[in-house]
DNA sequence: ATAATATATGAACAGTTATTCATATGTTCA
DNA sequence: TGAACATATGAATAACTGTTCATATATTAT
């Protein structure tokens, strides 16, 4: 991404194609790459997505908020399990909780989380 | 989710809640929830996107159809490690390929791919 | 055919993750 | 204060994942 004398190539049919490397393409894209920073929290986001007990804590979620043992009611994994995913969604931004006496409510953090939901359901129905 | 004799609750103030346990929010929800099925899907759609290295490459295909070795370049992972994880990526419906004399062409498989890492991107820069 | 190029693939290893089990924390009620 | 309830947390372990290395496949040019 540095030195560009002997990187000049010759025109090529649908792409300005040098030994495979479209050169001109990468100099391009090479600025307005996402950065290793941004690359790594995405993932990170994607990554408490990433687990089916998880996401099926997320669809509960969606109908409203829920305390804990009703997440581990409707999912059916043990309240040790839905606790530490939870953990793993709010560090993630996904959920938030409020309390109300002994227990404490959970809730989808934002519009975001919906949306995603929504479109990794729409794209795994086609 | 099934017998209901014993289970009946007085009202409670925010919630129908018994125990901890707000049966009428649970009960109408277990019919409404995400099969096993489909959570599974999700959650490996979402897998998908959980690594970093998957995500760059996502980014730059954003910008355009681009080959496995300007892929390489602007990502700047070995050969093996890209190809694997586009394969990855292929799996997940969220990239397809073109060949074009020696080289693989490969772009994003359609608009819902552009609309996740789009939000995921709003959601981390909050 | 042979060489060169572009990409895919399988095995292996180090690092990561989800669950379980046991226990701790925080809240309410008697 | 102590018991009961709701939830969180730490350690441990089995299963999974991403990279590397070596090699295979496919296409083009000589």
């Amino acid at each position: 991404m540095n030195e560009d004398k002997e990187l000049q190539c010759a025109e090529c049919p649908h792409h300005i194609e040098c030994g495979g490397k479209n050169i001109e393409l990468v100099k391009r894209l090479a600025d307005k790459m996402i950065t290793e920073e941004e690359a790594y929290f995405v993932s990170e986001l994607f990554k408490a997505l990433s687990d089916m007990t998880r996401v099926r804590i997320l669809f509960c979620l969606l109908g409203g908020e829920m305390c804990v043992c009703d997440i581990q009611e409707l999912v059916g994994v043990s309240q040790s399990a839905v606790s530490h995913q939870l953990r793993t969604l709010k560090q993630a931004g996904l959920v938030k909780y409020r309390r109300e006496g002994k227990s404490l409510y959970y809730s989808i953090a934002d519009g975001h989380v919906s949306t995603m939901l929504a479109t990794g359901l729409e794209h795994i129905s086609e």
